[in-house]
DNA sequence: GTAGGGTTAG
């Protein structure tokens, strides 16, 4: 009698085993036609052997359909208590989609019970949206859990904590992580943390520990290691570290050629910068173009960066916001105002680029710098973002550079309710009180500034 | 079946 409904399984083993040949080479259209091929010989999307395979299928893409994924899981619902992995696989696509909190919705609603892979693509997603509170929550929950033993879980905690800036605790998992349960990404997470909150002393001493229980670096550490020399100004352990990139062949990795561009940039050697940039060849990234943009105009060579600006549009590729930041960078120390304002218009034209605060910070320098002091200030007041700390001691340096005692008060009045106590602001405003010839008030200054800072660190 | 990277105004 079964010979009249013809059995199904066939076709669902022949399905699996299509999704499965594909991932060596996963698309989308593939999934969706092996997909169509199941419904049609009688597969439910509902069956779970289907279902767990079409999104494996799907976590593999480059970038996986989020709405077709959460469909599929949706269909398995109906169907008893949910078997962990194909939620953990939907998780991890949420994760890393643009809507990362699908991810803590989907959990949140407990479809199934969690198990060793639900915790890692939960914090990701919360590292993503830098959501510290929930992220600790979930630390809590996989503890009872019994899972943050797990090196996955303490990887992800490192990074989330890394993320939020709290590079301690951070630490503190990586600290109570035992030393042999520790892995390469373990290192590279917790070297990640300190070099991203500009840590460079700890990020050294992790690294000679990571040397000394003998684990090679990679890629990920080089980078790490990279950004604490730039940061340092440590360019003879920067270039060290490049001897190392040569020796073992990571040169062809973009990410750390990026990392080396901006060390030799940030320690001034912008032949080096330039040369790195060069031998990248084919394998450079619009990162490449605006690190050695930012790097050129930082050393005083706006034009050359303006070149290179222009150069990397004729290339066709696309600038991002920090492109932008870093040519009007340029034009601001060129002294190239109207230069500036035509590069203003186009990122918002050319490009739909809205400015944010730092690009009206180039701005407020492009005019300041310039000696249009006045104008400056009331750009300042009538932007369309409220201006910070930064945008006020902008002001106030070229008040100083050009002797506008009146708005340079202004900008010191700001300065001291937004971000007070700020050493380099003291400085800024006694060069202007001496630039005036307004000797006693710089000795005046001088006497609160030590008083501020004894008020602010009793011990120092 | 799971985790990690580079560039931003003073």
């Amino acid at each position: 009698m079964s010979e009249a409904i013809p059995s199904t399984r066939p076709a669902l083993r022949h399905c699996v085993a299509l999704l499965r040949l594909h991932l060596a080479a996963p698309s989308l259209a593939a999934a969706k036609q092996i997909h169509a091929r199941a419904l049609r010989a009688g597969v439910p999307t509902s069956h779970p052997l289907l279902a767990k395979h079409l999104l494996f299928h799907l976590a593999a893409l480059r970038a996986p359909p989020l709405r077709y994924a959460v469909a599929v899981l949706s269909r398995l619902l109906p169907h008893g208590p949910l078997d962990p992995f194909p939620l953990n696989t939907v998780l991890r696509i949420a994760a890393g989609s643009p809507r990362p909190r699908v991810a803590l919705e989907l959990h949140r609603r407990r479809l199934a019970l969690p198990d060793t892979h639900t915790y890692p693509p939960l914090l990701q997603a919360c590292a993503r949206l830098l959501a510290l509170r929930e992220g600790e929550c979930l630390h809590a929950e996989a503890a009872k859990n019994g899972f943050v033993t797990l090196v996955f879980v303490q990887n992800s905690l490192v990074h989330l904590y890394g993320a939020c800036g709290l590079f301690e605790s951070a630490h503190k998992v990586f600290d109570e992580m035992p030393v042999r349960g520790r892995n390469l990404v373990s290192w590279n997470s917790m070297l990640n943390s300190f070099a991203a909150n500009g840590r460079p002393n700890e990020v050294l001493t992790v690294f000679w520990e990571m040397l000394g229980v003998d684990f090679a670096p990679d890629g990920f550490t080089i980078v790490s290691v990279l950004t604490a020399c730039a940061e340092f100004g440590a360019l003879a352990l920067g270039r060290r570290v490049h001897v190392y990139v040569e020796k073992v062949g990571l040169v062809e990795n973009s990410h750390v050629s990026n990392a080396l561009i901006d060390l030799y940039a940030k320690c001034g050697s912008v032949n080096d910068a330039r040369r790195i940039f060069e031998e990248m060849g084919l394998g450079r990234t619009v990162v490449s173009w605006t690190s050695l943009i930012v790097g050129l105009a930082a050393n005083g060579f706006g034009k050359e960066a303006l070149e290179l600006f222009s150069l990397m549009e004729r290339e066709k590729l696309v600038p991002t916001e920090i492109t932008m930041v870093g040519v009007l960078y340029a034009c601001s120390h060129c002294g190239l105002v109207d230069d500036g304002f035509r590069y203003f218009d186009r990122m918002k034209e050319d490009y739909g680029i809205s400015p944010r605060i730092e690009h009206l910070g180039c701005m407020v320098d492009l005019l300041g710098r310039a000696g249009r002091v006045e104008e400056a200030y009331d750009y300042i007041i009538t932007m369309p973002l409220e201006p910070n700390a930064v945008v006020w001691r902008t002001l106030l340096g070229s008040c100083a550079m050009h002797k506008k005692l009146e708005l340079g008060k202004v900008a010191w009045e700001r300065l001291v309710e937004l971000d007070p106590g700020h050493s380099g602001d003291y400085v800024l405003l006694s060069n202007l009180y001496a630039a005036v010839g307004m000797w006693a008030d710089v000795h005046v200054l001088r006497k609160t500034m030590v008083k501020d800072r004894v008020r602010k660190n009793p011990w120092a």
